[in-house]
DNA sequence: TATTGTTATACTCTATAACTATA
DNA sequence: TATAGTTATAGAGTATAACAATA
């Protein structure tokens, strides 16, 4: 750029959430492009990907999880079953909560953009070698899950 | 959770770009939080430190700093210039562009909040330890300015 | 009473294009 | 012809409240 924003005289540089809100814009916008020509985007990318999980997750699970409210997931599992990728299923033991799971086709996509996503996340990190991109991992993690405690 | 999400079958937990958005949603909220009390949000937070620069930056250098679109740093520069916190001055060598300056008022703004910015990000980043935050920092500026190079 | 999923609604944010004034 | 700022507008994303079914 012509006239660069100095940026040794504010303090935003050395604002770990506002680096932390950069590296996840320029993710996230890297992300969804890789993630479009399997006509999704990270937040149904992501519901599908917890859908795999041999417990499978109720709708509620995901909201809490993916920190969105819970009417959002349900246009978001919406979206999914429509193309037939999960199945919403009614839980015996508790007739009000729904189980998203993941069909066949599901499964597939879900492979195939898995590809295409850690294809993306290797651009967005090249700056990194693996041993800081492991370093960084652990770190979010803790970060990302604070009651965590491993 | 009364059902928590099976966190170890699904590969979202190491994914970075998943972790990235999950620590940046959560600094976000309790950052926004924190300065609620001065009337700013994360946005116009940015805006008003980075108008504190001895070289003022134009709304160009704003908007491509924060990854914004031109036209949504004019209502960001709005809403601080009618509270009295920052000016737009002609450039007189280039009278197109308008450079963004804090005013006292906004300077002694962005000092309050920073502090409580500051407090926000303790309370965010508690699971980590002082060189930890430094070590995330340093990767996280790596990943959010890729072409920086040190 | 409380909770799960759902619907409806309004609000914010984001993306795009067109306009003006300067260069 | 190109660029900085502005305006307008539509779309996506987000937040909130209310509702039916079930516990």
């Amino acid at each position: 750029m012509a006239r660069p924003v100095d940026t040794a005289a504010p303090s935003l540089v050395d604002d770990v959430s506002f680096l932390l809100a950069r590296a996840n814009a320029l993710a996230l916008a890297a992300g969804n492009a890789a993630l479009a020509e399997h006509g999704l985007k990270a937040r149904s990318y992501s519901v599908l990907v917890l859908s795999l999980a041999a417990d499978a997750p109720t709708q509620r699970d995901l909201a809490e999880f993916l920190r969105l409210d819970p009417s959002q997931v349900v246009a978001l599992v919406d979206g999914l079953e429509t193309r037939g990728l999960v199945e919403r299923r009614a839980d015996p033991s508790d007739r009000r909560v729904k189980v998203v799971v993941a069909t066949p086709a599901g499964r597939a996509l879900a492979a195939r953009a898995h590809v295409s996503a850690g294809e993306a996340e290797e651009r967005a990190h090249a700056a990194l070698s693996a041993d800081e991109r492991e370093t960084l991992r652990d770190l979010l993690r803790r970060v990302a899950f604070p009651g965590a405690d491993g």
